[in-house]
DNA sequence: ATACAACTTAGAGCTGACTTCAAGTCAAGA
DNA sequence: TCTTGACTTGAAGTCAGCTCTAAGTTGTAT
């Protein structure tokens, strides 16, 4: 799969994809002799955990160090964990703090339905009876 | 209310509450004879409502344009509470999508538990039985 | 063979949202 | 009154995360 087919499949731009494996969030993706990207689904499938990381807004810098662990292999399932289980926890606050805040904007909305519905009915009434 | 007072209310740097009062965030702040700002209640109403749609990603420009039409009075209302609505559908989407990657995280977490267990159980009975 | 689109790189540039700086003003305590 | 620290401004700087540019290479269709 050459870099356009991927950056469709994926919904990214092709910049994205050499940028996130220049910084090391993507690795091993193959090269065809003349050194034109190759994506196998090994490639595909690191591509597609790490859009859906930095779509949980996982920082780059966070899944460069998590990619590079998981190249040393086995020895560091432990850390590789471990960063994983915080940055569960910064995404569960974040999504708790997003919930508060849309509660906050339903508030709002509500009060601008009662307003207007108000308005549009003293508008009617003036009609009525002139 | 000193800007310093305000920021450590609302946890929020001095610099960025006097950046949003001159991005048209937070409307009519008044200020001592000397020209040092004084928040009242309804500015502090302010810097609480920025503060807490900021948090849940409505860009600066969208909540400059909403105060802009708050202080151009009760004929905007309609438009205000679109720009509410359309921003509410975005942000019901982003937390739809973070909970979807936070599942995955779980999944993964999951994995890693698994594979630790093993690891740890093989190493065990490698002591009991050597 | 030749055109032409798609690919390659390093590196510069852009965007949104702050954050810091420089140079000066204001106000409360000794 | 003088010092000290908090405040003021506009402008420049920073940061993360892309995005674009330039100059050159590869590969496919005619």
């Amino acid at each position: 799969m050459t870099i356009k087919q991927v950056s469709e499949k994926y919904g990214i731009s092709a910049d994205t994809l050499r940028y996130y494996e220049k910084t090391g969030l993507i690795p091993d993706v193959p090269r065809t002799p003349g050194g034109i990207r190759d994506y196998d689904e090994t490639a595909c499938g690191w591509v597609e955990f790490i859009i859906c990381m930095r779509n949980a807004g996982l920082p780059v810098e966070v899944l460069s160090k998590y990619v590079e662990l998981c190249k040393q292999g086995d020895s560091t399932a432990k850390e590789r964990k471990q960063i994983l289980v915080n940055q569960r926890q910064q995404l569960i606050e974040k999504i708790e703090s997003l919930n508060a805040s849309l509660d906050r904007l339903n508030f709002k909305i509500n009060y601008y339905d009662e307003i207007i519905l108000k308005k549009e009915r003293e508008l009617k009434n003036g009609i009525e009876k002139p």
